[in-house]
DNA sequence: AGGTGTTCACATAGTTCA
DNA sequence: TGAACTATGTGAACACCT
């Protein structure tokens, strides 16, 4: 087919428009710039054969999408139809009742209203009077919703609007890409990376080398394949009938538990290396708080609320558990909030959880009992923890940038601490329970070890 | 001036065409689709005055959209340079190496990782065989990332990928608008009603009125204005030379925060009327349960982890005021826990906060103390608590749906005992302290009547 | 000039299809 | 499987108004 000759007229000129739509013309597509309906419509019905101008050659990209746009047809329709729909059903501002555009800081409404927000939201709003003399009572409608800064804020908050929605400065950065590599724009990285060096003998200056890269790769490979089933598979829940099935229930459970962090353990060759003596007292006095590590991890969804009610069962029954055992005692208050505390540190982090679980492994001393025994080889202990709290820090300031690391590392090593306490009067807790309840021949040998009661 | 009417025709009508070139034409604008790079240039330039099509009137945004973009032209080609120059440079993906398109679930990665992760976040890691003799250590490199599954999903979750990252369903649904109003679709909802229907006289059926929205505007904005320095203003924290300076401070700075509670307590009408001994009695034995909600709710960014270390100074403080107070104590765990705890409750929601603060106040014996007077008027209060319970309800049910409000509340009925507990221990605890320390003469006598001293 | 509200630009979710 | 798409919700910028 011979090629046609195409051409488009835009034209004002009333004698040619007259001209033309007087008389039928063979091949030619009108459109009355003046009658949106018919422009929308044809558009929209693709009456008009567009797909000529896909015949269109070297034109950039960005004009293919204009004529992809106008080429697509029965889709926007569709997706108008929807849009339609929702705006003129349930798409209203809860702040000024204008139209609304989406979610803005987590409330339905529309775009002056997210705007109003974004510059007000850090304001004082004591400092704001009330311009009107209905104290403090302005109704905000579309119409004056401008009125009065002081009840328009107001309302934005009374609607649920949240100011930790608004990106922080480090946020922005972040996205905008100037800092996709955080480690290196770190202003003040120097005079952290200074105080570490005084301290600790610049273990902490370099960056993840490749070799380090490995030993993550094969660290969190072990850890999430010991402990997957643990985090996805139903949590089993202990048996509550009394407080003997209950000791138990426990102890089986954490029985198998503590096996899978054996095996973990001795996957790392500097464990494995060690003579059985030391194995065994690493063991013995560090396992307890191991448990709480591992057990705050969990892979449920980002959004804070709806993953701990989807723990909740499980929460539920631990404290039914403490609650069997004595009901006047509060360790349950004291456990489960450091693990609610620890859920937020590691922050679902898995790196962070496999190492720091071997880190505390590696531990001499951490049970702060008298007791616990001397190492043969202490040495080799203290120098896998620095390997590993190295590669852990150098982790965390390849992904978050030196700042931000430095506070979470000091704030992990309070935690620590705190769950070195807690195992302490868990344990204590626990064997005046089995004792009481004359179970003790049914609590497994490992777990015995643990609890320090063999 | 007067509208003039325009018009657009394509044509391929060659008898037009000539009769149109032929002459000149005024106010029209011609393009000759076959060659393009007149069409190119003249949109890129400009040189034709599209200008008039905004004159155009009711037209849908997309079509505006379409005129828009044919407007725009030499910006696109700053836009074009500026991704060329990153994506060649610093976007590399963690993963396989290849160019990465941005951050994928925390982690800078290419569009083929997205996706895998995507795909298979999920799935069993134990399940899955590395496929090559090399165990677990498969290279994952751009040409062959997608020969093991195996070693490819670690390596998403080795730089950190976040399985919680992936949009829960409940989340997807919100964002599509077909739960814009979460409270129509819940489809469990008439069986969660009926629960409660049962046993709470149905005091929980209805939904947010008029009146409600008007409450909550009142009781909300009321909060803030009073609270709002202690939120934003610089925390001043507690000298810690010696014990008795720190419980000096304490006392002082508690005296503070209290006396702005009760400013708080006293706009709300029902509170007012109680006559003064009832109103004493519940501030007594209700008020240091109160410090707990007010404190936890800040006003910082969204992010957990930058949010807690903006923090960390006044968390730190606190935690030295227990050990200068007593170095052996536990108190500070519990009391720091609670917080954290209550923090991922309450949810950063003002509305939340300032509801629960009021419902706390109208609570009968939640000191647990048995030598806690009977009220004058405890229908009253039963009746306010119960109102003000019924409006939060509604408000979470309007804003979350039943299935998630349902188990929010079941929690903060948890955490409200947990709340109690720690008061009555942390009273006991700071009564002790002062009476080693014999301060008690400069405690402020609000304070001490909290602490039930006098 | 500073406040307001619309629109643009962008990041990163999910989704589709060859 | 992965490139290319849509969708949502951020911040930023602009034109307008007082
Ligand atoms: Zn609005
Ligand atoms: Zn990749």
């Amino acid at each position: 087919m011979a090629k046609q000759t195409k051409m488009i007229f835009i034209t004002s000129n009333e004698d040619l428009v007259h001209q033309i739509a007087s008389k039928q013309v063979e091949d030619t597509h009108i459109i009355d710039l003046d009658d949106p309906k018919q422009v929308t419509s044809m558009i929209n019905n693709n009456s008009i054969n567009w797909t000529f101008l896909a015949g269109l050659s070297e034109l950039d990209s960005k004009n293919d999408q204009i004529y992809k746009r106008a080429l697509d047809s029965h889709q926007d329709d569709q997706e108008k139809q929807r849009k339609l729909l929702r705006k003129s059903i349930d798409l209203i501002c809860k702040i000024c009742g204008d139209r609304a555009i989406g979610f803005n800081y987590d409330v339905l409404s529309c775009s002056s209203c997210k705007a109003f927000f974004h510059r007000y939201a850090h304001q004082d709003l004591k400092k704001l009077k009330c311009s009107s003399r209905n104290q403090n009572q302005c109704k905000i409608v579309n119409g004056e919703r401008s009125k009065c800064h002081r009840c328009r804020l107001n309302r934005c908050f009374a609607m649920g609007m949240r100011t930790d929605f608004i990106l922080s400065q480090e946020e922005i950065q972040r996205r905008k890409g100037f800092e996709k590599n955080p480690n290196i724009s770190s202003t003040n990285s120097t005079c952290i990376s200074q105080t570490f060096n005084n301290n600790d003998k610049n273990i902490f200056s370099e960056s993840l080398t490749a070799e380090d890269l490995i030993v993550i790769d094969t660290i969190q490979s072990d850890f999430l394949s010991i402990f997957q089933n643990q985090f996805e598979g139903s949590k089993e829940l202990i048996d509550l009938t009394d407080r003997v099935s209950a000791l138990i229930s426990w102890s089986e459970s954490h029985n198998k538990l503590a096996l899978l962090i054996i095996k973990y353990c001795r996957l790392i060759n500097e464990f494995e290396n060690l003579n059985a003596d030391d194995r065994f007292i690493l063991i013995k006095y560090n396992l307890l708080s191991l448990f709480s590590v591992i057990l705050c991890y969990n892979c449920k969804s980002r959004n804070q609320s709806s993953s701990s009610y989807q723990e909740y069962d499980g929460v539920e029954n631990k404290r039914q558990f403490y609650s069997v055992c004595d009901p006047s005692s509060d360790m349950y208050t004291k456990v489960i909030n450091l693990m609610i505390s620890s859920m937020e540190t590691l922050n679902q982090d898995l790196v962070l959880v496999s190492l720091l679980t071997i880190i505390l492994l590696f531990s001499k001393g951490l049970s702060m009992n008298e007791n616990e025994p001397l190492l043969n080889d202490s040495l080799s202990v203290y120098r896998a923890q620095s390997y590993y709290t190295k590669i852990l820090w150098n982790y965390l300031i390849d992904k978050q940038g030196e700042m931000k690391t430095y506070k979470q590392f000091t704030r992990m090593l309070t935690e620590i601490f705190q769950r070195q306490t807690c195992a302490t009067i868990f344990r204590e807790f626990i064997n005046i329970q089995i004792k009481a309840s004359q179970t003790i021949d049914q609590i497994t040998p490992l777990i015995q070890t643990v609890l320090h009661i063999s």
